[in-house]
This record gives structure tokens, C-alpha cells and sequence, in this order.
RNA sequence: GGGCUCGUAGCUCAGUUGGUUAGAGCGCACGCCUGAUAAGCGUGAGGUCGGUAGUCCGAAUCUACCCGGGCCCA
């Protein structure tokens, strides 16, 4: 006897059931251990942060995350599943700052940054709870006893290891980095939090300023027909360079003009000089009506010097450059009372406003500093972090804002200004204490990314993507425009940058380890057992080697991204412990997260591997699109719209959501999401599996069906054709799977379990119902009861508890020595042998035919109870027809017909004959009803009648009846010549004309106008 | 502003290398059927396949540009 099983149901109260079942047995354990000499099949758990709520997105990488190491592990493979956790970084400050009311970064000093810190740690796992119960109750199998997490000292010192690694490669240097600066907190944002402070609204000065041209490059060509020379009036110096701006105050950090090089340039002359820009844009600076002397194209006049608006020299302030080649060591210039400046060339030159001839500071804006490294320009910085500007201007220690009228009517005194007005625009503020930002240089510790650029282009085309655009698209463009990773913050809540500085020589060491810190000479501010964040790191100190001096830790901590990108070998405290764990979960096979993890995450495991093994550190990700509400808006606390995950695991249940998740649409796609979806999900899926289930327990129990384990020999068409589809979909679900696309898998056992219950189980309900134990019905069960616990096994991966439920139940009560959890059981294997294709192209047309049928029924008003001659199916093919010969049964009995006959003529629609036409198929219903068929036809009703009054009565479906008539003759005859179906139907032990005792249960009808009285009482056999 | 991506029925999505009249599910209306089913069946309403231009005998599909949503960057 198989559990009896309820057609109604609840899947929460399944589900904890079968979380029970999995917690006291362990079976996540077994599955893992059973299997510990398996091949290894190695996935990576990107940390999340604990200091919030899990939502409903994090359900989604949670079961993407589960799904295929399920999988794996079916299909014999050892999946080791470490959680980790996230837990350093700007946002836990942010949150504490808030908590505290703070507002600047002196505020956390003056409150002291050990109490900070600790506060710091106390909140990153506010919320640990919840994750771990939302983990365990949406099924995502993750070692959640032993997780990975960032903050713990064997992580950092791994992190430490790293950094060291990469520091004796040559892969470490301190450069500058522009970076969205508030000059009253002294601190810098970070880009979400400049994204919480634009203001579309803002106004600001609109300047056009004349660069006076110095001198000419000597290839210069000059047009002569043109009766105009440009290096007569440069050397006359009358000649100057517009440029534009709306910060003037960045003017004196003023060290090159960018030209685009394939636009024009004009030269026209204005009040006595000669000024030039691009012509397309002489329209929008007023110059619309100066006729055009000459035209260079921006690629002609690179090299053009000119006199800066603003020797720094002359104004106490220090001119540098970058050392040979790229970033790294500074260089103060000598003072050169006649310094003078070059035109570049740049492709960020727009055409859209300004004058085409860009002016380039280094100090203050990103791709201005980037054009400095990569053209070796002079960097001036007359500004201080305050935002006030420093040096011996005549607006010097102005705010930088206060500084631009001054600075503009300076300019315009000595005939550099060419015009000035004001423009309204969007400029981003702080969004804490509302200042204006101001894009700032400031020191910063990188990685030398950019040296391995090609190495990790070359790596990722080992990576396979899903979806694959990510690959040469969104990944591929982040790898090919590369830049050296800014890592260091000037923060505190981090893991300490491990790089000492001598106070006296300026001697950098990197220490890669504890044991390296310990054998320092003159150490100080160590202990064996310490903390390793800050402030307690930034008391050690000990002897440089060079000098005999004081080495001092550098004060940042690193980029969070650092940590969870050393995971792989940070989760294990490698290389000072578990060297063999590290090599053998090295690189991983799969890892899974959401889109915007392109330039986080999957960008952090990239460089990092690649950095220090030379190799990719994964193989295949699954790439997430994001979750929207319903009306498609992003999902946020503020607005109100997010979904509690809680809510649909309470009502539709953790099934139901993975089975949306997996299969509601494309995975890398956005995608719009109500609770009402997965209720849908619940319903069209989840029910009707579990409909067909409960279908087939309630009938085996009744037969005592016991599962043979070698099914008989089938003949039926229709158990042929459900094998066949059965193998065919193992085939498929395996190999998208395999492919890591579990939507097309999800959606085909989808569609096979909506054939399994519309078709096979409503088409062999006879077959299942029959009195007689014939081999047909055996076959029957032996089929459906295959079926049922193959799909268990396909669902496993997927909905992993319906399908424990399921295999619980039909398999584990019939044989103890089976796998005591699905999830221990292997994955379902095909029988190719056993898939017909011809008997699956057969029945899709006969449904076809069928449901052409049902409509030419339907439109000929003849009730489907009262049986029909014949129907008459014209096909394309006599291949066609063969096949539909060999399924005729199922066709006359889905539409109640006694023949089928088939043709190849046109059929005409009359008065006897109902047509539907689709194609070149046509299907006509013969309508002539001769009296025998009417009499079937009554007996039909008769028998629906006394169904629909077994059930008003409350009987079982196997109880037995005695059944009572009374009518006229006909009834009379029509009983008596199919009282053999009438009995088996209704599972009546005697029909009995003439009225029934008070006891039974009575009603009157009208059948085809004749009045007939039926009664029944349950009757013991 | 740039890169990537998505846009097909009221909603959620299919639509193969370009090829008959663009499909399914849900929802809606009407009808049918029902002893596994919270279901099922049939009919109908509902689409300028985001827009424009092009390539082609032929475009939802290919190309260019534009519009809108999303993510990332600025």
C-alpha cells in the first residue's frame, strides 16, 4: 500500500514535512559524504552580505545556485558546498554612521574606530538568521555550519598573502585616482552614493577661454592660396586656441588642450585676433557669421604649444609628472618661467557642445588624468581637499566655487576671456551634507590589472557564458577597456592594507603573512591572538631594514571586492592551511550570480586568479537578469514594491517559486514578478502533477498494485508513446542540463506532464478502472507508476520536494533498499531504443485530429455523450493515415464515435456531416443518429447521472451501490441492454426496477423528454 | 552621454537557417465536459511583432537610425 494521498493540498506543509525528513536524516550531509570518493564537481558560493533582509532576488541566484549541483551531484559527482559571507565594506559603514548620526569621517576618529569597528561587526550578521532559515527553506543545499567569511583573521591573513603575491610580481604601486570628492566631509563617494546626489537643476558658469597660441609644429602645412598664413599671426601672437569649460576654477591645473583628430577646425578673426575651433560648432559659440580664413584638421595642429592661463610657477604651486611611462612615482619639474603646453589629440572629444578643443586638467577629472598618464602630461593641483584653492593666486584660499567669478573676471581682464554666461545642468552633490562634489586626484594604492590584460582576455574565452552575450559583450568590452584596479579606501571597516612605509627613507614592504609580520625587527603592537582590523593593525610597527627607521602601516583597507574575489583560496586559508583542499576545489566548475556582478564578483575571481595563477578560477557561470514588480519598476524599500519572499514560500510554497524562477522566462533576462505568477505556477504545474500522482495512488491502492521491478512487455499504443515521450524528455532535461539551461528543461518536463495527465491518464482512466485484472492494466500501472518516479528524478534538481514526496512514497514504502532520499538516487538515464518517433508524430496528430473533432462536434450542438457513426479525417499523407490507423481507438473514443473512416476528397460541410478545416487537414463528424446509438446515448446519461449522485451522496469511489429506476419501456430496454456497462461505470451490484426504500437517495430527471427516477444506497459486496 | 541588453495579444512568454493565414498559457465572453484534477475541451474577442528607412521575390527574423525599459559606466 502506497501513503494515501489527498488530491487537495498544501505544499508549505509538505515541504516542512519533508525539510524534517532532510534535517533527521541528513541527507545534504549523505549526499556530499556518500559520495567522497567521486569526481568532484566544484561550485562557488559568491557571499552575500548578511546586513540586510534576503529578498526575493536573492531567491533567485539561491536556487539557480542549487539547481545544478543538485544535478551534478545525481549524475555522480561529489559537489562540496561552502557558504560564505560578505562582510566588510562601505555600506555596513554607512549603516553604523547612520545608526550614530554621523555625518564625516571625524566624527568616526573622534568616536573612536575601535568602537566603531566592533559596531561594524556586530551588524554584518543582523540579519543571519533569516538568511539561514530562507536558505534552508527554499532548499538551497549550501554548508551553512562552516561558511567562509571575510572578516575572520584567516581570511584576511589569506587576502594578505595575495596582496604580497602580487606585490613581488611587480603588480602594486601608489598612483593618483580621480575620484567624486566631498570637500566638506574631506571623503570621498562611492559611485552609488554620488548616483544619490545629482541635480538636474544646477547652474553654473559657461565659459569660453582664449589659450594664447606659442608656437607652430614645424609640419604644419599652410594653405597659401588661401591669403591667410595661421604661423604669421601665431608668431604676431595674436592667434588663440577657444576651449570651454564650466569649472573655471580647474583652470590653473589647466596642462593641455584635446582636439578630436578628424574634425575641422576654422580659423576666422575676431576683433583683431584669430581665434580657432571646430567648425561645426562656430554656429553654437555666436561665430556663425565670421567667415573661415583657413581649416586644419584636428590632427594638424597636435603638438601646437601654448602659454598657460596660469604658469604654476609663478604661483608657488609644484608642477609634476609621471615617471617614465605609465602610473606610479610623481616628479616635481623644475620651474620654467617660459613653460608652455601642448595640443593633444583625444577621441573623447565631442562635437555635441563646447568649441571641439577640450581643456585638460589631470588633477581634476578622470579622463583628463588618464589622457595625463597615457600622454605624460604636467599635473598641477592648486587645490586642497577642503576644496579651497591653495598657491599664490589672486584668489587664493577661495572655496573652488566662490573662485570661479574671480577667476573668470581675472581672465577677462587680460583679454583671455572670450565670452561667459551661465548654463543649467546636471552636477552631483553630496548627498550627506548637500556640498558640491568636485573630482579630485588623490593618492591611491592599484593593481596592475592592465599588465595582465591580455592573459585574462585569453582566459575568459575558456569561460562559458550563460547567456553567451555576456561573454564577448558586457565581460569582454569591461576586459578589453581595462584599467589598473584602484583597491585601497581611506576607510576603516575593511581588511588593512598590509603595505609598511618607512617615516624616514620612505622604504614600502609588503608582509604576506603573520609569520612574516612576527620576524620583523623591533616589532611592535603585535599579538599573537589580535584582531587584524583596525585600529589594532595600525600599531604595528617595526625596524625598516634600509634605515634603522619607523615602518607604519599604510592607514586604507582594501576594496571589498578584493575579499570575495580571494575567496577560492581564501575560503580555505590557503596556502598556510588545507593546501590539498585548495588544489582539488581549484578552479570551480560553476558559480552563478546576478548580471551586475560583471564588473564586481565574476570580475574580481578574474584578475585575481589570473594575477596570481594564471588561470580562470571558473567555467561556466549562469548570468542573472534582475527582478522588477509587476508594472516593470525596480524593487525598492521606498518605493514599497518589493515581495516578501516569506509570503509566496507561506502561501505557493518553495517549489512553486523555484519552478517560477526556473522556468517563468529567459534567466538573463529582467524580468517583471507577482505573487500571483507563482499561484499560476502552483496551479498549472505543481497541481497537475500532483493530480496525476494522487490519481494514480488512489487507483493502485484500490488494486493493490505492487510495482514489479521489470514492467511487462506492453502492447498498448498508449503506455508505447508515454515510454517513448518518458525517454525522450530524460534525454532532453540531461542535456540542457548538461548545457546549464535549466529553463528549456524545466519547460519541457513541463509540457510532458501536462500530456501525461491531458492525454495518457485521461485516455487510460478506462484502462485503470476496469474490474478485471488484465495485463493491460498492469501494463497501465506498471507505465504510469514509471513514469511518476522517473519524473520524481528529473524533478529532483529542480523542485526537490514534491519530488522527495513523491519518490518517498512510491518508491521507499515499496523497497527499503532503495536510496532513502531522491537526492541520493542518480539521475534517470535514457533508453534510446525505447523512443519511437513515429508513434510520438502519431499521437501529436492524433490529438490534433481530436481536437478538430471536438469542434465539429461542438459546432454540430450534438452532445458529447450521445455516440456518433463515424468521423471522417482527411490527411496529407497516406503516411499519415497509417499512423492515425494504429490510434484509431484513442479517437473514437475521445470522440465518442464508432468509426473512423479516412479519405483524400474535400469534405463539404451538409446537414449530416460537421466539418472543421485547419490547413490541409479536415475532420468531419457524422451526425446521423440511428435508435441503437440513441439508446447509448441514454444509457451514457444514465450512467452521468447516477456518478454525479454517487458523489452528491459523499461515496468513496470504490464503494458499491445498489442502484433503483423507474421510466417507461424505453428506459426500461435501454437499461437492460447495457446494464453490464451501467454496472461496471457506477459499480452497481444490482439494478433494480421500481422504487428504492426512504433509505436510498433519489432524484428526478428528464432524458430526452422522458422522466426517470434514480436511487442509490451504498450496498457492501 | 557611452557600452551591453530587452521590446511579439490585457499579462507571462514561444517563434529553428528569412518562407503558407505569427503561436501557447493565464485573464475575459459564450458553450461543453467531468468519479484523478484547484482541472479539461471547443468557439470568440484581443497583434501596424516598439517606430522609421533599407536589403530581398519574400522580414517578427537581416542592416542602419530612432523611441522606450533595464543593468553597468560616465
Amino acid at each position: 500500500m502506497f501513503r494515501p494521498v489527498n488530491s487537495r493540498v498544501s505544499f508549505p506543509e509538505i515541504e516542512r514535512k519533508i525539510l524534517e525528513l532532510w534535517r533527521n536524516n541528513r541527507i545534504f550531509e549523505k549526499s556530499i559524504d556518500a559520495r567522497s570518493s567521486s569526481p568532484k564537481y566544484i561550485f562557488y558560493e559568491g557571499p552575500p552580505t548578511a546586513n540586510g533582509n534576503p529578498g526575493i532576488h536573492h531567491v533567485l541566484s539561491r536556487v539557480f545556485k542549487d539547481v545544478i549541483p543538485r544535478y551534478k551531484t545525481m549524475k555522480g559527482f561529489c559537489v562540496p558546498r561552502k557558504a560564505g559571507w560578505d562582510t566588510h565594506g562601505l555600506p555596513v559603514e554607512l549603516e553604523i554612521e547612520k545608526q550614530l548620526g554621523f555625518t564625516g569621517k571625524a566624527q568616526i576618529e573622534d568616536y573612536g574606530v575601535a568602537k566603531f569597528n566592533a559596531l561594524c561587526r556586530e551588524s554584518v550578521f543582523k540579519y543571519l538568521k533569516q538568511w539561514d532559515s530562507l536558505t534552508e527553506r527554499i532548499g538551497f543545499w549550501l554548508d551553512m555550519d562552516d561558511p567562509y567569511v571575510t572578516l575572520d583573521n584567516s581570511y584576511i591573513e589569506s587576502c594578505w598573502w595575495a596582496i604580497k603575491q602580487l606585490w613581488d610580481k611587480g603588480l602594486i604601486y601608489q598612483g593618483y585616482k580621480v575620484t567624486p570628492h566631498c570637500p566638506r566631509c574631506g571623503t570621498s563617494l562611492s559611485s552609488h552614493e554620488v548616483a544619490l546626489g545629482y541635480k538636474d537643476d544646477t547652474v553654473d558658469p559657461s565659459v569660453y577661454i582664449k589659450f594664447k597660441m606659442h608656437s607652430l609644429p614645424e609640419t604644419i602645412a599652410v594653405d597659401k592660396s588661401a591669403g591667410f598664413s595661421l604661423p604669421k599671426v601665431v608668431s604676431e601672437g595674436s592667434a588663440y586656441l577657444l576651449a570651454w569649460t564650466t569649472t573655471p576654477w580647474t583652470l590653473p591645473g589647466n596642462t593641455s588642450l584635446a582636439l578630436a583628430a578628424d574634425a575641422d577646425y576654422a580659423v576666422i578673426e575676431y576683433q583683431g585676433h584669430y581665434l580657432i575651433l571646430a567648425r561645426a560648432l562656430l554656429e553654437q559659440a555666436g561665430l556663425g557669421d565670421r567667415p573661415v580664413l583657413t581649416t586644419y584638421k584636428g590632427y594638424q595642429l597636435a603638438g601646437v604649444s601654448y602659454i598657460p592661463l596660469y604658469n604654476p610657477h609663478a604661483y608657488n604651486v609644484e608642477r609634476k609628472r609621471a615617471r617614465a611611462g605609465l602610473q606610479g612615482q610623481f616628479d616635481i619639474q623644475t620651474t620654467d618661467p617660459n613653460l608652455t603646453y601642448k595640443v593633444i589629440n583625444a577621441d573623447f572629444v565631442s562635437m555635441e557642445d563646447g568649441t571641439g578643443i577640450v581643456h585638460i586638467a589631470p588633477a581634476f577629472g578622470e579622463v583628463d588624468f588618464l589622457a595625463g598618464l597615457e600622454r605624460n602630461l604636467d599635473f598641477v593641483q592648486p587645490v586642497d581637499l577642503a576644496g579651497n584653492i591653495t598657491g599664490a593666486y589672486p584668489f587664493a584660499g577661495k572655496f573652488v566655487k566662490e573662485a570661479d567669478p574671480e577667476i573668470v573676471e581675472d581672465l577677462d581682464k587680460r583679454g583671455l576671456l572670450f565670452k561667459s554666461s551661465k548654463i543649467t545642468h546636471t552636477y552631483p552633490f553630496c548627498w550627506r551634507c548637500d556640498a558640491p562634489l568636485v573630482y579630485y586626484a588623490k593618492k591611491t594604492w592599484y593593481i596592475r590589472t592592465s599588465a595582465r590584460k591580455d592573459e585574462m582576455i585569453a582566459g575568459n574565452r575558456q569561460i562559458n557564458w550563460y547567456p553567451e552575450h555576456i561573454k564577448e559583450g558586457r565581460f569582454g568590452d569591461w576586459l578589453q577597456n581595462n584599467v589598473d584596479w584602484a583597491f585601497s579606501r581611506e576607510r576603516y571597516w575593511g581588511t588593512p592594507l598590509n603595505i609598511w612605509n618607512c617615516e624616514k627613507c620612505n622604504h614600502y614592504e609588503c608582509l604576506g603573512g603573520l609569520d612574516e609580520i612576527k620576524t620583523r625587527p623591533g616589532l611592535q603592537g603585535f599579538t599573537d591572538k589580535m584582531d587584524l582590523h583596525r585600529p589594532y593593525v595600525d600599531d604595528i610597527n617595526y625596524d625598516c631594514p634600509k634605515c634603522g627607521g619607523k615602518m607604519n602601516r599604510q592607514s586604507e583597507v582594501i576594496d571589498c571586492w578584493f575579499d570575495s574575489g580571494a575567496m577560492p583560496f581564501a575560503q580555505w586559508h590557503y596556502p598556510f592551511e588545507n593546501v590539498e583542499k585548495f588544489k582539488e576545489s581549484f578552479p570551480a566548475d560553476y558559480i552563478s550570480e546576478a548580471v551586475d556582478q560583471t564588473r564586481g564578483w565574476f570580475y574580481s575571481l578574474h584578475a585575481l586568479s589570473t594575477l596570481i595563477f594564471d588561470q580562470p578560477c571558473y567555467k561556466n557561470v549562469i548570468c542573472l537578469g534582475h527582478i522588477q514588480d509587476a508594472q516593470g519598476e525596480k524593487m525598492s524599500k521606498t518605493r514599497g514594491n518589493v515581495i516578501d519572499p516569506w509570503i509566496v514560500l507561506d502561501s505557493s510554497g518553495a517549489d512553486a517559486l523555484r519552478w517560477y524562477m526556473f522556468t517563468a522566462g529567459p534567466p538573463g533576462n529582467v524580468r517583471r514578478m507577482s505573487p500571483v505568477m507563482v499561484v499560476e505556477v502552483m496551479r498549472s504545474f505543481l497541481m497537475t502533477l500532483w493530480n496525476t500522482y494522487s490519481f494514480f495512488v488512489i487507483y493502485a491502492n484500490i488494486d493493490n498494485f505492487v510495482p514489479g521491478k521489470k514492467a511487462a512487455a506492453t502492447t498498448s499504443e498508449l503506455d508505447r508513446w508515454l515510454i517513448s515521450s518518458l525517454n525522450q524528455l530524460v534525454s532532453d532535461v540531461d542535456e540542457l542540463l548538461k548545457n546549464y539551461d535549466p529553463t528549456a528543461a524545466g519547460r519541457k518536463i513541463e509540457s510532458f506532464v501536462n500530456d501525461l495527465s491531458n492525454w495518457y491518464v485521461r485516455r487510460s482512466r478506462r484502462r485503470f478502472w476496469k474490474s478485471q485484472n488484465d495485463d493491460d492494466k498492469l501494463s497501465a500501472y506498471n507505465t504510469l507508476y514509471q513514469t511518476l518516479v522517473t519524473l520524481s528524478k528529473l524533478l529532483a534538481p529542480f523542485t526537490p520536494f514534491i519530488a522527495e514526496e513523491i519518490y518517498q512514497n512510491l518508491v521507499r514504502t515499496v523497497d527499503n533498499n532503495e536510496p532513502e532520499s531522491v537526492h541520493l538516487a542518480s539521475f534517470p538515464v535514457a533508453d534510446k531504443a525505447l523512443i519511437d518517433s513515429d508513434i510520438m508524430a502519431g499521437t501529436e496528430l492524433a490529438m490534433k485530429v481530436c481536437s478538430m473533432g471536438r469542434a465539429a462536434r461542438s459546432k454540430s450542438a450534438v452532445k458529447v455523450r450521445q455516440p456518433l457513426p463515424r468521423v471522417v479525417v482527411k490527411t496529407r499523407s497516406s503516411h499519415e493515415r497509417e499512423a492515425l490507423i494504429n490510434l484509431c481507438t484513442q479517437i473514437l473514443d475521445e470522440l465518442n464515435v464508432k468509426d473512423i473512416e479516412f479519405t483524400s476528397e474535400e469534405l463539404k460541410e451538409d446537414k449530416t456531416l460537421s466539418v472543421m478545416t485547419e490547413g490541409d487537414y479536415q475532420v468531419g463528424v457524422v451526425t446521423a443518429i440511428s435508435p441503437e446509438l440513441l439508446s447509448e446515448g441514454l444509457a451514457r446519461e444514465i450512467v452521468r447521472r447516477l456518478q454525479t449522485m454517487r458523489r452528491a451522496h459523499g461515496l468513496e469511489i470504490a464503494d458499491h451501490i445498489a442502484t433503483y429506476y423507474q421510466g417507461n419501456d424505453q428506459i426500461d430496454s435501454v437499461i437492460n441492454e447495457f446494464a453490464d456497462y451501467i454496472r461496471q461505470e457506477t459499480l452497481s451490484i444490482e439494478l433494480v426496477k421500481g422504487p428504492a426504500d426512504a433509505s436510498a437517495y433519489a432524484e428526478k430527471f428528464r432524458l430526452s423528454g422522458i422522466e426517470v427516477t434514480l436511487a442509490i444506497r451504498k450496498q457492501e459486496q
